[in-house]
DNA sequence: ACTGACGGTCTGGTGATTGAACCATCGTGG
DNA sequence: CCACGATGGTTCAATCACCAGACCGTCAGT
């Protein structure tokens, strides 16, 4: 609990938020869901996160009701985003442009599109051509020019190497 | 920094800008400068947060050049935002929505208005009056009906207690 | 000169994060 | 049927960050 629990700063919603995704590491669990990771190994391959904190991390987010847990074979359970976890879409498309724009030594590492126009959204999440502000599942994320085969080699980060719509789970 | 130093997952936009922003309370102090809070006692008051973990924070954000310390008078600096940080907003905003949306017990705690239309935004910060998605400078921040007078009893949020634009110092 | 506010820093204790090892289950190949 | 690797965790000791609180120098007002 990124606040600790003297609810001190709760009387916002910013602060109400940043106790479900604020802490180490969330954020970006919730960000490869969008990309379609689904299995445990994928993410801590992908993250580099220690076990032990994505094993809690995952159970955290299951508890906020971010994430659903889904065993088809038994043991081994899938990860996917429900409807509160959809709505994070503006947050981690904001943290994207703003990263993109101010953080990023060489922009065009990857970009998100609006499906239908097949055209790059802008900073704000719009499409410019026609003007709607699609949802996670009306956009493509391809791979920018500047995108190497990434900091891991395996198969979930290979798999980001091509375009696909997010909320598509990576593997069959 | 929230992911290590071993760049293992830098090679996105949205790791790169929780790299500045992700650590605990960082994004509370952002948005404390988006209410207008600028002194190390008022942030320190409001949020709670211990002084030297605040006193760190404040040198992390300008080193990223997210603030900028002014110091008018010696030994009494004003922290603001930068361009960088000002382009924080729709990351803030995002977090405040779903929360408002989907962590909050009793929605209408404050409000943002365009300031031009005088309407409440909508949830990607878009007015629904004009279609504009207007910078923190054109928004205006009102508390609603179920904001008590706040957890701390300080003059920042008493001073928030009134309706206000954002980036306007609270105080003289 | 005294006092309070301000903007920090320092310190010791506590809790979170880390890497590494360990374990149980499942699916596959031989 | 059984060995084997892959998977999805848990456990452990060591490290690191965070916390509350005490302390300190500077400034402004009286």
């Amino acid at each position: 609990m990124p606040l600790g629990q003297d609810y001190a700063s709760q009387e916002c919603s910013i602060a109400r938020a940043l106790e479900v995704v604020g802490e180490r590491w969330t954020l970006l669990v919730v960000r490869d869901c969008f990309f379609g990771v689904r299995r445990f190994s994928d993410f801590q391959r992908r993250l580099g996160i220690p076990r032990a904190v994505l094993s809690s991390r995952l159970a955290d987010l299951v508890e906020a009701e971010v994430l659903e847990r889904v065993e088809e074979r038994p043991g081994r359970p899938d990860y996917a985003l429900t409807g509160r976890g959809r709505d994070l879409w503006p947050v981690v498309h904001a943290l994207y442009s703003w990263g993109e724009e101010h953080a990023t030594p060489l922009p065009g590492r990857r970009g998100f599109r609006h499906a239908v126009c097949d055209v790059e959204l802008d900073t704000r999440g719009q499409c410019p051509t026609c003007g709607e502000l699609p949802g996670p599942s009306g956009i493509a994320m391809v791979p920018g020019p500047a995108l190497r085969s990434g900091p891991t080699d395996d198969r979930a980060s290979r798999a980001l190497a091509a375009p696909h719509r997010l909320l598509e789970p990576l593997l069959p």
